[in-house]
DNA sequence: TCTGGGGTCCTAGGACCC
DNA sequence: TCTGGGGTCCTAGGACCC
């Protein structure tokens, strides 16, 4: 049997270089690009790196060294990087049909039916045409499954002698290549092996991929549950984790941001959780699913061990809706339940679940609506397809609900924000 | 002063049923 | 008084990902 073959292609620091498609005399020169709310360093370019500039760092601390070293500062744009990520994927599905987009910045792609290509000239190729078409740069990591792909872009990513394309499956019949290889790659860099694993590992003596791979198995479940199991099954080179062309159903929805300053008033905190209820019914309705249980969580900030509250509020549906004027009125309800006077609030946040599609709902048989009942339910429906549209046009915001607030002082911070290049003409001109 | 946001999966344990 | 055993479903909490 043919050896499988999964490519992981990662864009390399995603939303640094997309800060640079647009401003092009940054290349070269370091940048960063900040979390939500300014808050922590999320994605750096390689000369950011080698200045030094840690990954997460909150910037407030950073914020001196970064000056000094004439760092560029953005705060993070999601609509740009949300534009270019989908004409990356695009550029990619043109190459390859049998692809799962695993996060903004990567996807795998399946090239078993490409067994009579050169694997590792055809991974230059799409490099190549990836930037030629996007202006991101991408490296391609090629091996027998995903875990070992995702460790090949690490070593092509870290290695500037690689061209960007690195191909595990070359080696493969060479197992003593490949153990020296898997020796050099730390057990907590393995896709699936997270802090706390590594921690339990390292107690056990195990600091390296071939150490994991080489357990038996029942003690790899026992230590790590089934999914350790697979990462070392996927690390022997036999696929175990499926590739996801088609992934399943959404299960949450979930916003939720930190304020731009401790908030203490109940009003404001009130206000903030109807914001955000507001958008994720939003993002329910645009994906045509209905919610049946509704949660808002608060929480002080982890860092004032002194001021400690975090409470979790969830109330279920009789029926599932998408009515954000419904939605709202839980949300506000809920947050006035778990508020406590005396705190300083670091954030809140809302979720929706058990969801289910609109289109398929399931009915119920002893449920009549009355002619009255059906009136209202289509009118609900109209308003909240009008305030959409309104405000896909306008503008987020354009219409709003009276609870969401006028002042909103609890609002993110965003003060190196750069133009929304490719999804507002308005802000188009500002690179001229 | 200032430390992101949004997801998924797995397991244990309780509730419930026959 | 003595009160089985096995299955399913749900939820909370932990861990992980980008």
């Amino acid at each position: 049997m043919s050896l499988a073959a999964y490519a992981l292609v990662d864009c390399n620091n995603f939303y640094c270089s997309c800060e640079r498609v647009f401003r092009p005399d940054l290349i070269g020169k370091p940048i960063v690009v900040l979390s939500n709310n300014d808050g922590c360093i999320i994605s750096r370019s390689n000369e950011a790196k080698k200045l030094g500039v840690q990954m997460a760092a909150p910037y407030f601390k950073q914020k001196r060294f970064l000056e000094r070293n004439k760092v560029a500062v953005f705060s993070s744009n999601y609509p740009l990087y949300g534009d270019l990520s989908e004409r990356v994927m695009n550029t990619l599905r043109a190459f390859c049909s049998d692809m799962e987009i695993y996060s903004i910045d990567e996807a795998f792609l399946r090239l078993d039916g490409f067994s009579t290509y050169n694997l590792t000239a055809y991974g230059q190729h799409i490099r190549n045409t990836v930037y030629k078409w996007t202006g991101i740069p991408v490296s391609i990591g090629i091996a027998p499954t995903k875990t070992l792909a995702k460790i090949a872009s690490h070593i092509c990513k870290k290695n500037p002698n690689s061209s960007g394309v690195y191909n595990m499956n070359d080696q493969w019949g060479n197992s003593s290549q490949i153990n020296a290889m898997l020796e050099k790659v730390p057990v907590n860099e393995i896709w699936g092996i997270g802090r706390k694993s590594s921690a339990k590992l390292f107690n056990y003596g195990i600091t390296t991929a071939r150490q994991l791979r080489d357990r038996d198995n029942a003690w790899l479940q026992k230590m790590l549950t089934v999914t350790g199991l697979y990462t070392a099954l996927e690390l022997r080179g036999i696929p175990s984790i499926a590739l996801d062309d088609a992934p399943p159903a959404r299960r949450s929805i979930r916003s939720s941001r930190s304020f731009g300053q401790p908030v203490t008033e109940k009003r404001d905190a009130q206000e903030a959780a109807v914001a955000y209820m507001v958008r994720a019914a939003e993002k329910l309705r645009r994906e045509g699913l209905l919610a049946t249980t509704l949660s808002v969580f608060i929480k002080t900030s982890e860092h004032r061990p002194g001021d400690q509250h975090a409470e979790y509020c969830t109330h279920t549906l009789e029926k599932p809706t998408d009515y954000t004027p419904l939605l709202v009125h839980h949300a506000s309800e809920m947050l006035c339940k778990i508020f406590r006077n005396g705190h300083q609030y670091q954030k809140v946040g809302v979720l929706l679940s058990g969801l289910e599609s609109k289109h398929n709902q399931q009915g119920s048989l002893l449920e009549l609506t009355s002619p009255a009942t059906q009136q209202q339910i289509e009118a609900e429906a109209r308003l909240m397809c009008v305030t959409d549209a309104i405000n896909k046009k306008f503008g987020r915001g354009t219409v709003q609900y009276a609870g969401e607030g006028l002042g909103q002082p609890w609002k993110m911070k965003q003060k190196n924000l750069s133009p929304r290049y490719t999804t507002k003409w308005g802000e188009l001109r500002e690179i001229f």
